[in-house]
DNA sequence: CTCGTAAGCGTATGCCGTACGCCTAAACCC
DNA sequence: GGGTTTAGGCGTACGGCATACGCTTACGAG
């Protein structure tokens, strides 16, 4: 009977989220997404209770397209969780702004639940069960997340590196060599060769 | 000639711990910070050009108080790396609230810079060295800033993991029962478990 | 004692999130 | 088709935030 609503959530958060990839993180407030929106900005609060539940819904979104059907069985199990890992990293790296958003919200998402339990299978089809399954998921997951936001926050390629390779080589003489020799690594190798690492440990 | 300042940087960068330790991240303000200090908010800016410039040192603060120094060279060299990981686990543990500051911070900070060069140090004597002592540097951080934030912000022993382990077991068979084997896996355990992990890929 | 300098502060601006209350569009019932 | 009800949408207002700007004042050097 009631007046009906003239949009639904996803366009919300949508919205958000397109604001988000606009004008970056700090130019995420409720007056620029009811902008967005063409509304008013005390319109958006028939839709979300506060700021909190606005991020936690682009936070949704995201991870909500991160597909979560187990890869190929005949893969081997370690490729397979190199897929599951990778889909994870290229939805948060479509919009990496909300990167500072996952940190807080990660854990309630209905998404990341799915995504975890196909992983649990993959491991547990390897063999690995009790503490140790609950140690790899948790350590995947750490590993991720950490990647994931050094790759954003200080990518190798970005202006730190260079300015450690040009550290005093009498103070830091590993860091100096290091960053040059890091030049030569890509995003990718730099995500799969450290996931490599962590499951090659897995697997031993 | 001039007037003399009446406080150190580190004593601001102190009171903004001390106001970060009692009201949370969200409490730091700067006219919280002032209040603290007992000056005007605006005596403030005399110290620090803004907010950001704040936090950095807050960090630094934190940071700087890890130990550096090589740990005992009579040790294994993976156990050398466990102690060097523990000592910057230790240190943000001490102030769980900054984890989410460290993020922005973490790669301009000279306290970081030492540390890596100390797990450089140690990697290069176990004879990893080149693109690969890169991708096992980046590595390591990615798990140990990915383990913190996971251990402080969704800890194993918190609701989360209690309300994984009674989610419908039709609907996520692995994730319930490994929320339930979580419940035995402390904070210790999780991180130097897979910690280890890494290190055993490292190794092989 | 004087004076230059920078410390410290008061005021004001323009953001922000959001509590509260009004107006009105629309769907149901008759 | 008209009346009633219900929630959607909006305007206003408040308190808190970072911070630009300019005044005042404590201090040390001469």
């Amino acid at each position: 009977m009631p007046r009906p609503r003239s949009l639904t959530h996803a366009q919300v958060a949508s919205a958000a989220l397109t604001v988000i990839d606009r004008d970056g993180l700090p130019g995420l407030s409720m007056r620029a997404v009811a902008k967005e929106l063409g509304m008013s900005t005390m319109a958006l609060y028939r839709y979300v209770d506060d700021r909190e539940e606005l991020e936690a819904q682009v936070v949704e979104l995201v991870l909500g397209a991160v597909d979560t059907e187990p890869p190929p069985p005949d893969l081997p199990w370690c490729e397979r969780i190199e897929v599951m890992a990778a889909r994870l990293r290229d939805a948060v790296g479509a919009h990496p702004a909300i990167v500072p958003l996952t940190l807080t919200q990660r854990h309630r998402s209905p998404a990341q639940l799915r995504w975890a339990e196909a992983v649990l299978a993959i491991l547990t089809a390897a063999g690995i069960e009790g503490e140790q399954r609950v140690i790899a998921l948790r350590g995947l997951l750490a590993y991720i997340v950490g990647a994931i936001q050094l790759e954003h926050l200080g990518p190798l390629s970005g202006d730190g590196t260079v300015a450690i390779s040009q550290l005093p080589p009498g103070d830091f003489p590993y860091m100096s060599e290091t960053a040059r020799q890091a030049r030569d690594v890509g995003p990718d190798q730099e995500f799969l060769g450290g996931l490599a690492v962590l499951l090659r440990g897995l697997g031993a």
